[in-house]
DNA sequence: AGATTATATATCGTGTTACGATGTATACGC
DNA sequence: GCGTATACATCGTAACACGATATATAATCT
């Protein structure tokens, strides 16, 4: 089963803050892990994640950095900011209590 | 706090067939509803609820019939079909596989 | 040799969507 | 008279994910 391009939509920012609250990565490298992690749920396109990252550098959640390579495209790393991790810290919050809510709704009878 | 835009986009759909598996139901009243039961974090406007209603109407999720009322606007009731039923545990089944997926990708670390 | 796949970046156009604003109409409380 | 509640409807807007497309190198497959 493919996820929803709408459900998505809520949670790509989280997704990715999450995984740059580890450690510097490229977006390449962002991409794997995420659908790693989610078991290949997740299978984020190149189209996606590139102008989402871009956004979040514009928005000053991100910084980023270039790494020369050798024999292979260079790599674009991005590093969180603690506005970043702030605004990661709220994305969580807010998924809790809208997961919370929903489940509320949709367990009004057993399910 | 507010759940953004964005969030609510994937989830709408489950709230209000969710509400109409119970019972028939109208616009205003699942609106309410789903306040309650999610104890305030959704409050859908008109705007909103309205033209999901009509669209789930021409997928054949729902079937509607009026009531006319007496010294109040007539109310349009709505009722879930077989297809919307299916619809149901379909968005039901991706909603978790979704929730579990993003946990999965946001617990990496102890958040 | 030629084609596909992987690595790694970027941008553009498209379709979908929730939501506020606006409109219509009745009734009740201040 | 004015706001608020009830109950429906539609329109325009902004935001967003995603596929398609482009660029360039290297390895693998046919």
């Amino acid at each position: 089963m493919k996820i929803s391009k709408e459900l998505m939509k809520g949670s790509t920012v989280q997704l990715i803050l999450s995984c740059l609250s580890d450690e510097d990565m490229y977006g390449y490298q962002i991409i794997k892990k995420i659908k790693t992690k989610s078991k290949n749920i997740f299978n984020m396109g190149e189209g996606t994640i590139y102008p989402i990252l871009h956004r979040l550098e514009k928005q000053g959640f991100l910084k980023s950095y270039w790494e020369k390579q050798i024999g292979l495209p260079d790599k674009k790393y991005y590093k969180i900011t603690e506005k970043g991790i702030s605004k990661l810290h709220e994305e969580i919050n807010e998924w809790k209590k809208y997961t919370k809510a929903v489940n509320n709704v949709i367990n009004m009878k057993s399910v």
